[in-house]
Formats: C-alpha cells, structure tokens, sequence
DNA sequence: AGCACGCCGACT
DNA sequence: GTCGGCGTGCTC
C-alpha cells in the first residue's frame, strides 16, 4: 500500500466572493478525474455538495491533514481546458472579480442529452486522427498574414457596401470577416469570431456557407437554444480547428490550437458583458493574446476610440487592406447653405429632391436614434425646458398624440402646466424626428414606410421603392444597397451627455453608410463644424485624436483607468476607504445616489498602479462578504475600466 | 449561502 | 440548572 494520495484542486462554481478560491479534495481510487471535469464535493462536513471544476490534479507523497473526498464526477468532459483557467483567473482578477462569475460566462450550461450523444458518437478527445481542412491553394495576402501573425495584435478596417446576391446579399464587411476567418482556417487554426449581435452572427455565417462547410462551423451566441448552445462548445473541445462564430461569449471559447480572435465592432456596447465581472470582449481577447499568444484583430469600419489610442501608442498595428471607397457623404449644413427649407418634409430641397429621385432606384434607409435621445419639450410661450412635476426629469412624447410624459419615472403630465409664466402649451424642442419621418411619408404618399427597430427587426428589404426608417443598428440591408441613406438628427447623438457618445455616434452613421450602395450617396442633416467635415471626409482621426487628448487632459479613461463601485454607502464606503488607503494615487468621485437606492463611487488611478487597486478591491469584497448574508438589492458592484461608469456622476 | 460554534436571558 | 437567541466565522 503506497501512502501517496492523489488530490485534485477544485474552483467552486458559487457565487459567493468568499468560496473563490481552490479547495482541495482526495480523488478516491478508481475514480477518473483529470483537469476540466465537473465535479460535485462536498462542502462544509458534508452536509451539502456544491460542484465545480478540477483545476489540476496533484500527488501528494506525504499525506498531511484530513481532506475531505470528491463525491461524484459529474462529467467525464473537460469543459474547462487548462487554458480557459488561466484565462479566467485572469479576466477575474482584471475586473476584481471571481473567477466562477468568469467560467459561467465562458462554459455553456450542461446539456445532458447533447452531451450524451456527443459522447457517443464517439467524439474522442485524443483522436490522433483528427481531420483538418484542405489547405488553401491560394497563398495568403499580405494583409491576412500580418493578422494571422501568432501573438500579433492588429486593427483591420473593413469595407463599405452590400453584395448582390438577392436575398443572399451580406454587407461587403462580413465578406471580408469571413474571407478572413477562411484564410485563417485552411492553414489549420482556429479563429473565434466575435460580433455584437445576432443579425452579424447571421451574416457572417451567410457569408461563410459560401466559403467553407458546416462541419468547420460552430455557432456560439446568446440567445441560441441551450441545447445547440453546447452542441456548438462540445464542438470547440474536439480536436481539430473550427470556426467559432458567436456573441462575447465566444471570445472564450476553447478550441483547438485557436490562431485568432476577431473582435468586430468593438466599439459597439454589446460587447461590456452584463453579468459580473462585467468584462469587455476587447480586455479578454487581450488576456488571451498575452497568456496564450493568441493573434487578436479588431476589425470595423472606423477603429474604434481604444483601438485608435493602442494603434498611436504601437500597441496595436494598422493593417492596410487596401481599398476603402466610401459612397459620398454629404452634410447639408456644409454644402446647402443657402438652401431653401420650405420642401413639405422640412428637409433642404436638395434632400427632398434627391429622396425622390432615388425612390425611382430603390429603397431609401432613414436612420433615426433612439426616441430617447430625441429632443424634449418646451413651453410655446416663455421656451423653457419642460420637466416633471414629480423627478425633475425632461418631458417627452412618445408619438405625435401622446400626452406628454417623464423619461426618467414615466409619471404622464396630462395637464402640465409652466412653473415660470404658467403656459399650458407644450413645443418640440429642436428638431423632432417623429414629425420629419411622418412629414417624410405624407411627402410620398404612395411609397410605403416600414419601420425597423429592436422590436420589429427586419434583416433585408426587398429592392423597391420605400422609405425604411430604421433606428441605429436595426437597419436592414438592400441588396446591392440603398441608393440613398438620409442620416437625422445626428447633432442631437454626438452632443450626448456621455462619454460614449463619440464613439457610438461614428459606429451608427458608418455603419448606415455602409449600408449604401458605392455610387449611392448619404445626407446628414443638422450637422456643423469638425464632425460634419470628418463625416463628409469619412477621416475620424483627427476628431477621435481630439477627443483622446482632452480626455488625457481631463483625466478621464483610457487616459486613466477607472473602477466604479455601487451599492449601499456603508458597503461603498468601506471599500472605498480600504482602497485610498492601500493605494495613495487614487481619486474618489462621488459618492452620488443611483436610481436604484444605492450609491455609486468612482474611482480614478493611473496604470501603473492598477494592480494594486483591482487587488485591493477584490479583498475589501471579500471582507464585506464574509461580514454576513446580504440580501440582493444592495448586493456590491464593482465595474472595472467602464469609461460609461462615469455617465452616473454626470450633472452632480 | 448554509451551518457551525459561542456566550447571555427566561423557563421546567 | 438548561434551552435557545442569532452575532461572528468558516467552508478542502
């Protein structure tokens, strides 16, 4: 009888910041375990069993202390490679967060009968003879290479335009992604794709049926089945290269000698995770390019604001990839001054002339922003700002017949009247999208209007005569594109009071335009000065290079990086105080009340200390957990380097 | 989270 | 004298 044990070390899939970290347990004989199985073990004299995942196995020759056994093996699959545990770790102690939180996102939930028949078929994990794609005959181009370089962290630009293919037809851009993935593919790699949201999922794949089969493919977003969910992660785990095509998710995603991350539209916000930690799909992308020299490439059609300032600090290579033509862009303050307003759609004549002309070719996309961004009202008498009687919050219409509502509590002013000279007539302040689009459809009263938005999606139109009004990001495409895309109210989106509204305004107008034709042409009314030129110009660096230096002026991130912290002020404070007194260069902002009862604090530290404050952060955490149960609502949050964090602080 | 251990008030 | 309150503290 040898007295040497066999032990596993264990991560707990709790949410608890107190459990994360690795308990140890004896692997009964005859048991099989090996790095990346679940598990069940009990917790606590085994009163009840909690499951998790082996993180490694060990020997131990010299037994010493009592441990207690792994009760059971829930899965003989290794869903959490050696490599997604370091990547979690990391992720984890980034965002002073758990490393469970990190592989909840990253590990679909367990499907037993996928999983079983997967099994099954006979899916070996160590199949030496696994099989690989035909290489590609043709070589690769300069560009592609330089993306697929190992360890390589590049920006990609992709190009504007939509195919011809009918209802086939993708934006040119996905063509190139998946080209890209394709390339990437036949040299033997596998490549995660990772897109904001499902109509890109859609489109990328569309575009890659073409290239490449099915069996090379694994689709990976959130809002899929659950049963195809882990179908498609069994699939990253077989040992041959795959496609992964999915939501943030799939940055995680295990596969088999994985070559590249294609990040897509990173400047887009469905890419900050929700759920704790609240990562970002660009800092795991580069987690997992520094820990396992994995070539990550961020592709869209304007680098975004992070992007640009990594590509100016050599941190991030510009890739050239050849043409960009741009349809014309052309804003009407700059270029019809001395034009008439008095076309029926209050549009410059010009505009109006134009929509009719290209009516006869095509659908017209008219892309509005949110109608919470839309301006408010105001008193028609004395012209002050309207706002709630109850909240202070600013008033609004949701359509033309609406009594007047709050956007903040929703309360419904039926009979406002002004505070300042007691007029009871309301007026749109500004431009108001809802007249100009329904001003838009009496203009043309035999050309239909369909409406596209996060309700009502629409994937494609048909190539006839209609106005599309779509709100950002839910535009549908035309095949071959519109002939004309009128971009509204573009002021009111770039003068947010955010600090995302830059970069959320350039990602929604070039995404429309990319969705013209190439000799089609885009109109952007209510636009002055620098960003009307940089829009006509389709050239955002100087304006984003701006924009990055005020910031570093301000100090405001990325110039800095930043954490905030929510929940009730006891708890807020204490782990603030605990936080100033670990690290000397940090700042607090705040505290300032939330919405939901609680306190937000900001905190604001350069790089160089960044480690000792996430550190610090997970410890106080952990110190206020272990103090006793706290019931959900005032449960702590801390947001790691969410430059949107500091919206909450705005106007205090 | 659970569930222990632990040190002070009213009950057979 | 004991039963039990739930205030800290730990979980391999």
């Amino acid at each position: 009888m040898s007295t040497s044990r066999r032990i596993a070390r264990v991560i707990l899939d709790s949410r608890l910041p107190q459990l994360n970290r690795l308990f140890d347990y004896l692997i009964p004989p005859g048991m099989v375990v090996e790095p990346g199985i679940r598990v069940r073990v009990p917790l606590r004299s085994a009163q009840r069993l909690a499951e998790g995942y082996v993180v490694e196995c060990t020997e131990e020759s010299t037994p010493s202390g009592s441990l207690a056994q792994i009760s059971e093996v829930v899965s003989p699959v290794p869903v959490m490679p050696p490599g997604l545990w370091k990547v979690a770790s990391q992720v984890a102690h980034r965002s002073a967060g758990s490393p469970a939180d990190v592989l909840r996102l990253a590990i679909p939930k367990r499907y037993v009968k996928v999983e079983k028949s997967w099994w099954a078929e006979g899916a070996v994990l160590d199949d030496e003879a696994h099989t690989a794609p035909e290489p590609g005959t043709q070589p690769l181009t300069e560009a592609h290479e330089m993306v697929l370089r190992a360890g390589s962290r590049t920006s990609l630009s992709l190009p504007y335009g939509v195919s011809s293919r009918g209802e086939q037809s993708v934006p040119l851009s996905w063509d190139k992604v998946a080209h890209l993935a394709a390339d990437a593919l036949s040299t033997g790699v596998s490549v995660a794709i990772v897109c904001p949201d499902w109509r890109d999922i859609q489109w990328v794949r569309l575009a890659l049926s073409e290239l490449v089969d099915d069996r090379w493919i694994a689709e990976l977003s959130g809002d899929q089945p659950p049963a195809s969910r882990y179908q498609a992660y069994l699939r990253c785990l077989e040992p041959s290269p795959v496609i992964v095509l999915g939501s943030r998710h799939a940055v995680y995603a295990p596969a088999h000698n994985l070559g590249l991350i294609l990040v897509v539209d990173d400047a887009d916000s469905a890419h900050r995770e929700p759920l704790a930690p609240y990562p970002h799909t660009r800092d795991v992308a580069l987690v997992r390019n520094s820990a396992e020299g994995i070539a990550v490439c961020f592709a869209s059609v304007t680098p975004s604001l992070a992007v640009s300032r990594w590509i100016d600090m050599g941190y991030v290579d510009d890739v050239f990839a050849g043409d960009v033509a741009r349809p014309r862009v052309i804003p009407t303050s700059l270029a019809l001054h001395h034009d008439s307003l008095a076309s029926p759609a209050r549009l410059p004549s010009t505009v109006y002339q134009a929509v009719k002309k290209a009516l006869e070719k095509g659908p017209v996309l008219i892309q509005v922003f949110r109608s919470g961004y839309a301006p408010g009202l105001s008193c028609s008498s004395c012209g002050s700002r309207a706002s709630c009687a109850h909240c202070g919050g600013p008033l609004r219409k949701t359509s033309a017949n609406a009594s007047p509502s709050c956007s903040w509590c929703g309360v419904t002013a039926a009979r406002w009247s002004c505070p300042g000279c007691a007029g009871v007539e309301l007026k749109p302040r500004g431009q108001a999208i809802g007249r100009t689009v329904s001003d838009l459809g009496k203009s043309f009263p035999s050309v239909p209007v369909i409406r596209a938005d996060g309700d009502n999606a629409i994937a494609s139109v048909p190539r006839t005569p209609a106005l599309v009004v779509a709100t950002r990001g839910a535009a549908p495409i035309v095949s071959g594109g519109y002939p004309l895309v009128l971009l509204l109210d573009g002021a009111a989106m770039l003068q947010r009071d955010s600090l995302g509204a830059l970069e959320e305004t350039i990602l929604a107008w070039e995404s429309a335009i990319s969705f013209a034709s190439h000799d089609g042409v885009c109109y952007v009314t209510d636009l002055e000065g620098p960003p009307a030129l940089a829009l006509g110009a389709g050239n955002w660096s100087t304006m984003v290079r701006h924009e990055l230096e005020q910031r570093a002026d301000l100090g405001l991130p990325p110039a800095l990086r930043i954490a905030s912290i929510m929940g009730s002020s006891g708890d807020v404070e204490k782990v603030r105080e605990s936080v100033e007194r670990a690290v000397t260069q940090v700042e607090a902002l705040g505290p300032v009340s939330n919405p939901d009862g609680g306190v937000v604090v900001v905190l604001r530290f350069p790089y160089s200390v960044g480690d000792q404050v996430v550190t610090d952060l997970s410890a106080s955490r952990q110190k206020l957990a272990a103090g006793g149960p706290r019931d959900r609502s005032s449960r702590l949050r801390i947001v790691v380097d969410d430059a949107l964090a500091l919206d909450a602080l705005a106007g205090e």
